[in-house]
DNA sequence: ATCATGATGTTCT
DNA sequence: GAACATCATGATG
């Protein structure tokens, strides 16, 4: 089959690469939904004055550019998704429903938006610090989902933009630790209301910190009404 | 475990 | 004005 989880062709660009390095920016430059489950099991790691925090990525999901009804790049570059068209190997951060971050990492050459959602993972350093932020989480949901993971490391819209194959940054993507992708499961994303066919959510098979599929459901914001 | 709903502000129409 | 790449909480099984 031409189209049958083509991605699992892709190559690791990190084979020669020591456990202490940031992947290189040629492991973002290309397309969205190769890069995901190449970064399924990788170590990513904030840091901020108060010391590191570091998941180990379970779940993402990727979003392409102009052919993607569901990408926030699909009607063209604006000022929140200016980043999203930039260079490979940033971080394009946008806030939603009023109170939440999420966090992404951009594909491809400047000029062509695409990215991965980072929706997921299991602390695995700085487990003190990710709950004092979270103090109400249990330790599996302190990652669970895409704003949790934005709590817990602390990413809000001061790093949008932010380069993660910086090794003295903020933000860090190491190289290694990618797991084998017989371990890979994939299927339609999450919290999105268009192209939800599109099977480009990607997780660690039995991974605890893997979020639950919901079905999006629109919904109105709730109205006054005049008989109480 | 699932389901329903309120919270909240930015972005785009 | 409506939608939003969500989460916490409370009800229910």
């Amino acid at each position: 089959m031409s189209t049958a989880r083509s991605w699992e062709s892709s190559t690791p660009l990190d084979t020669a690469m020591t456990a202490g390095s940031v992947l290189p920016r040629g492991f973002f430059d290309r397309s969205a939904e190769e890069v995901a489950p190449a970064l399924l099991g990788r170590r990513f790691t904030r840091r901020t004055a108060e010391g590191e925090v570091t998941v180990r990525l379970t779940e993402v999901e990727a979003y392409a550019g102009p052919l993607d009804a569901a990408s926030h790049a699909y009607r063209g570059p604006t000022a929140r998704t200016e980043v999203m068209f930039g260079p490979p190997g940033h971080a394009y951060v946008y806030f939603t429903y009023g109170m939440h971050f999420c966090v992404n990492l951009v594909c491809r050459e400047a000029g062509t938006a695409s990215a991965v959602l980072l929706r997921a993972g299991e602390i695995v350093a700085g487990e003190e610090l990710a709950r004092s932020r979270r103090p109400r989480s249990s330790v599996r949901d302190l990652a669970r989902g895409p704003a949790r993971l934005c709590q817990a490391l602390a990413i809000d819209r001061e790093l949008n933009g932010a380069d993660v194959c910086d090794p003295a940054g903020p933000l860090r993507i190491m190289a290694g630790d990618a797991v084998d992708l017989s371990l890979v499961r994939t299927g339609p994303r999450t919290g999105v209301n268009g192209a939800q066919d599109v099977p480009w959510r990607f997780w660690i098979d039995g991974e605890p910190s893997v979020s639950p599929y919901r079905p999006h459901v629109p919904r109105h914001r709730g109205r006054p009404t005049s008989d109480g």
